[in-house]
DNA sequence: TGAGTTAGTAAACTCTACTAACAATTAAAG
DNA sequence: CTTTAATTGTTAGTAGAGTTTACTAACTCA
């Protein structure tokens, strides 16, 4: 059991390491190169790696049988020397579930490819939006999403809203009732595969940490129902102390009061950002006689209670990047602008900028394509 | 998709593990179980680590020829088997120098043992303030330092203002005027120790991380001629994108204006918290008719700002500690309860509070502990 | 005194990566 | 066209790290 090992090394802190330890980091170390430099030959790759090219021969023929990589052929490069066999990562060959479990009354799950490709999709209406019941349509969507796969499985990854633990227990989920739902379990019970969950924006970072500009301190807001985020810090996915970090909904903004929030607080992110905020105070501006200003001042005043959040957050870590996720026409334009340039505002001005605001690429699929990002990491070292 | 970076270890270039490694890292494992568990035999190192009484014995023997450990005789525990021989960490056979750049007017070292207890100071005062002038005199003292160990000596460690990058470059300090200075390098080359370099602030929360409650997720807050603050976020400190995190001193606080700040904005946190400013708002204080009240005001108003600015930090990465670091006098009291209370009332209530807050132990010594503390994470693993 | 228990060590085996040597194959030089 | 050099990938043997197995040493308990 490949996997169950992974997880004892990562869940374990200070657990001795064995010579199988090594031998998995370089494995995950040759699927890595492949992955993302492409395919090349077991010389290259002993160049790259720094390991003799025995050692790697050795290193591809373990991952040729287990099903990782795959040889192409000769390669048409013209110089002296016994012609070089191309290996590659195994791109065709294995896929990964991705479920995203965040969207408005509806969860969705998709096949992917190593390359975080969408291959075919599942969804499935959520009929009742609490409880027991909701579980029981995510272990009916992963079996039909299993069912879809055309080559063998490295895992699941789940998006998931709420605030989820290290060992994939959703500790408390409000949208769906759940309370202490071990998903990650009852997911590997039904489908047999490795299952890893994550908060919704957490799986969203992780998609953006890889196929973005891919800085290795970043952060992205998820702009939903409520205010998400999830960090990464020095390359890595901050958890928190409690497994709640990116819970930024009910921090409160700014000195000069704000909307009550249904938490009992004034001012918190989610009054200024949340998409139904948003839209109320847009449907107010439609009201007035000046209908394009007033919605630009309400985008605009949002995204600098947005930065006046993230600035502290972006000065402290020194992060490189910020990511907006959320419905573009609400995010692109005057709201995206005015995060940009508060941040800058309240930040040590320096010059160029040291952090980078933009929107996410791809809103509509990012935590599908982060909670595949996450088996690729777990099941392969990959991403 | 194309975009796919290259993720690998960032310590080593082409880190391919090494069999060596594993020892590596396994001997750095009994060397942290004895350092923070006390002394204990071979046998019960081998259950708490998992390896082998065989292996534990092997690596003990390693770790005797290096002079990292000592025997200590027999455990007088009275049970039936053979008697155990107690092993330790060589408390006393091994020093570390420690030293603090960051205190006004005076550059100060130490001599330390591994539990981070002073043995021996050593201060220079200032001559001339700026320039390769601070330089030579770090150089000196630390020659001078190195000349009281009474043992061998693992490295040195440095807290300096200013922001150094991973090589140990200064690669900015304003108050001595410098501008990538290689200081590790000098000093490596001074003294022929391994040497490790970082900002005074981040020492000072190594120390914290050590030797306090120990969360692996905290933030240490230095109060000083300005303001800085370093950051364990999942048990590892925090760099940033551009090696500048917890440069917090000239983040804009609130949305209602303030002092203007000697960096050209208005509002900075470094207005409110740093120790000038303060001691400028105490004497303005002193003058009024209500002295003890006036200046309470000042220390609650101080508080409730950098509360403010943590606010989205603490929740953003789910701190569980939030240490001040800095005059007793000033942040006891008035300005402490307001940091905490003012947390509280920005953050989403919960109960038990998630995040403790409290002064730092031992402020005066606090970065040349932390300094030590790094020479032994990166010289022994341990901490 | 003998049975049971625990600590520490020695020998043999496995796994990992290394060095050395070699066969296969091709380009370029003479 | 032959020779030389370059390059890839494999086989054989070796060193290091940790394991299992089996042992000795030394103690408690009855």
């Amino acid at each position: 059991m490949e996997a169950l090992r992974d997880l004892r090394r990562t869940d374990r802190t200070g657990a001795a390491t064995l010579p199988s330890d090594g031998r998995a980091h370089n494995l995950s170390l040759v699927r890595q190169t492949l992955h993302s430099a492409g395919a090349m030959s077991r010389a290259e790759l002993s160049r790259t790696l720094g390991l003799t090219r025995v050692t790697v021969s050795d290193l591809v023929s373990d991952l040729l049988d287990r099903g990782h990589v795959v040889e192409l052929g000769q390669s048409d490069e013209v110089r002296p020397g016994k012609p070089a066999i191309l290996v590659d990562i195994n791109r065709r060959g294995l896929q990964v579930i991705g479920m995203d479990l965040a969207e408005n009354s509806v969860l969705r799950a998709a096949v992917l490819d190593l390359d975080g490709n969408i291959l075919e999709r599942v969804e499935q209406t959520l009929t009742e939006g609490t409880g027991e019941h909701v579980v029981n349509q995510v272990l009916a969507l992963a079996s039909e999403a299993t069912a879809r796969a055309t080559a063998p499985l490295l895992g699941i990854g789940v998006g998931t809203p709420g605030i989820v633990n290290a060992r994939g227990v959703v500790t408390t989920a409000p949208n769906f009732d759940w309370k202490d739902v071990a998903l990650r379990d009852l997911l590997q019970e039904r489908t047999g595969l490795p299952t890893l969950v994550s908060n919704d924006a957490d799986a969203a970072v992780h998609a953006e940490h890889t196929f973005g500009a891919g800085s290795d301190d970043m952060v992205l807001v998820k702009i939903g129902r409520g205010v998400g985020s999830g960090l990464i810090v020095g390359g890595r996915r901050a958890r928190g102390a409690h497994s709640a970090a990116g819970e930024i909904g009910h921090v409160t903004v700014g000195t000069d009061g704000g909307t009550l929030c249904k938490c009992g607080k004034a001012g918190c992110l989610e009054t200024w950002m949340s998409v139904p905020s948003l839209e109320r105070s847009l449907a107010e501006a439609a009201a007035t006689s000046e209908p394009q200003a007033a919605a630009d001042v309400v985008l605009r005043e949002a995204g600098e209670r947005l930065a006046i959040a993230l600035a502290p957050v972006v000065g402290a870590l020194d992060l490189g990047e910020v990511v907006l996720s959320g419905p573009r026409e609400l995010l692109e334009g005057p709201l995206l602008n005015a995060v940009q340039q508060t941040l800058l505002e309240r930040l040590l001005r320096q010059d160029p900028s040291p952090v980078s605001v933009r929107l996410a690429a791809d809103a509509q699929d990012i935590v599908l394509r982060g909670a595949a990002v996450m088996v690729l990491w777990n099941q392969l070292g990959v991403a």
